[in-house]
RNA sequence: CGGGGCGUAGUAUACCGGCAGUACACUUGCUUUGGGAGCAAGUAGACCGAGUUCAAUUCUCGGCGCCCCGACCA
């Protein structure tokens, strides 16, 4: 009797898409290896412990390969970055690096005296072409295909992509490279009103990335210079001593203004009091600004309104560093033994360590441990090694997975079922009944 | 882009105008196995080019690359 039916594992939504079905990891498998030392031309903390954990590979100055490990936590800020903006109404596409010259004339960005970042090259008939260090014009000139009515508004739309930016110096590791992967996205309102409310929206789903990231605590809402459309633009400044911006900061409000603007009259703007404040280096995560007609007028983008009358397109644009906030994760929350990885951008959630494993009780009782967690669908990095326990231990700390689990010859002691689980942050741990885990 | 520093093995370093040494990593064997193990053997190196010199990894010049400070960073 066969059935039409079939019993198949399910996988979540996340495993799908972010780690392609592959949830465990045989650490022997791992082709990348850790390293006692840095290179000594990496000064970057979070450049430092991302490649002597093997997450990524300096390519050259400000350009780095990202590696199994690192892949894995990149996908994941991706994947909490997509829920975010998919929860606003984020609809999410990818645009061409390659980008033409004419478009970018538009608003006067092609010449090289306006925009200092350019990579430009050229095509077999010489017809020059810009790899592209944002995408604002190209988006507005695709939409205005699509954008004739207010029923086309409002539209929120999204990509994560790959930013090419020739910056004279680059430094700080992945903080800011030449070429990083960016979040950016658009708002197309009909009015200001209504990009007001989106703002209001955004701020909140920011907050909301940073805090699954791990960083919110130290993340300010701050002010900075607006242009030609609104007063300020507002920025998410990550308090850390590899920032490369100074903000004032009230910690009480949580408000902070970027050096840049800073004045008696932003502050009297603001309500904010001089000796409230106080200064900080802080790493810009992200910013969010209120760009008007700027770029939608040149386009002629507009839309029909319910009486036939033709308006502007009110825009606003939205960026997080992708790469960037994963570097300012490592920055601000590695301690002296490695990396600490909040678990919802961690590379695995369980580091299984074996000790002795060539005593064969101990083996059979971690390869139960490790098929237990995988076909509860559990992420695990299984360190199958035979090393000792001293190197598997500063691995493990280095790695920064949140959650360790032991099993060594001792461990059997304690009787069955039972494994010695430790946090990698706090660094308390004890003896636990595997079922405690696995029914969590 | 201005100023400064540096290029020696996969990584970190030492010495030197005349055979380039050490540690880690790697390979093999044995021992070891709860916080970066031990012994033995082995593999592996002077950024590129020109000049000076009997002889250059070493000195000089140029190039390339990397790092730091500053400027820049929509």
């Amino acid at each position: 009797m066969t059935t039409l039916v079939k019993s198949v594992q399910r996988l979540t939504f996340e495993h799908k898409l972010v780690l392609g079905y592959d949830t465990t990891m045989r650490f022997s498998q791992l082709f990348t290896k850790t390293r006692h030392e840095a290179p000594k031309d990496e000064v970057s903390k979070n450049a430092q412990l991302l490649i002597r954990g093997g997450f990524i590979h300096k390519e050259m100055a400000g350009v780095y390969s990202y590696l199994p490990l690192g892949l894995r936590v990149l996908k994941k800020i991706k994947i909490i970055i997509r829920e975010e903006m998919n929860a606003v109404g984020g609809q999410e596409l990818i645009l061409t690096a390659l980008q033409e010259q004419k478009i970018w004339e538009k608003v006067g960005r092609w010449d090289d005296e306006k925009v200092d970042v350019w990579f430009k090259t050229k095509l077999k008939n010489n017809v020059e072409l810009g790899l592209g260090f944002t995408h604002d014009e190209q988006l507005v000139n695709l939409l205005t295909e699509y954008i004739s009515s207010y029923r086309d508004l409002p539209l929120y739309v999204y990509q994560i992509q790959t930013k090419f930016r020739n910056e004279l110096r680059a430094k700080s590791g992945i903080v800011r490279g030449r070429e990083f992967v960016m979040k950016d996205l658009y708002s197309f309102n009909r009015t200001e009103e209504e990009q007001d409310e989106f703002y209001e929206k955004i701020k909140v789903s920011y907050m909301n990335v940073f805090s699954r990231c791990g960083i919110a605590d130290r993340t300010y809402f701050t002010f900075s210079s607006g242009g030609t459309f609104s007063q300020y633009s507002n920025e998410f400044q990550t308090i850390s001593d590899a920032g490369e911006d100074i903000i004032y900061l009230d910690a009480n409000k949580r408000i902070a203004v970027n050096r840049e603007i800073m004045d008696d009259k932003v502050l009297s703007d603001l309500g904010l009091r001089k000796e409230d404040l106080t200064e900080e280096k802080a790493i810009e995560v992200g910013n969010i600004f209120k760009q008007g007609t700027k770029f939608t007028d040149p386009f002629s983008m507009s839309y029909k309104d319910e009486q036939g009358e033709k308006k502007s397109v009110v825009m606003g644009g939205y960026g997080i560093g992708v790469t960037r906030l994963m570097g300012t994760v490592v920055e601000v929350l590695s301690d002296e033994r490695g990396i600490v990885w909040p678990v919802e951008i961690a590379p695995f959630q369980y580091h299984l360590i074996e000790l002795g494993g060539a005593n064969p009780s101990v083996r059979e009782r971690v390869l139960a441990t490790y098929q237990a967690l995988t076909e509860q669908g559990f992420e695990v990095l299984y360190d199958d090694r035979d090393e000792s326990a001293g190197v598997k231990f500063a691995d493990a700390d280095l790695l920064g997975i949140p959650t360790q689990i032991i099993i060594g010859e001792k461990t059997l002691d304690e009787g069955d079922g039972i494994v010695e689980v430790k946090d990698r942050k706090s660094g308390e741990g004890g003896y636990i009944n595997i079922q405690e885990i696995l029914q969590s």
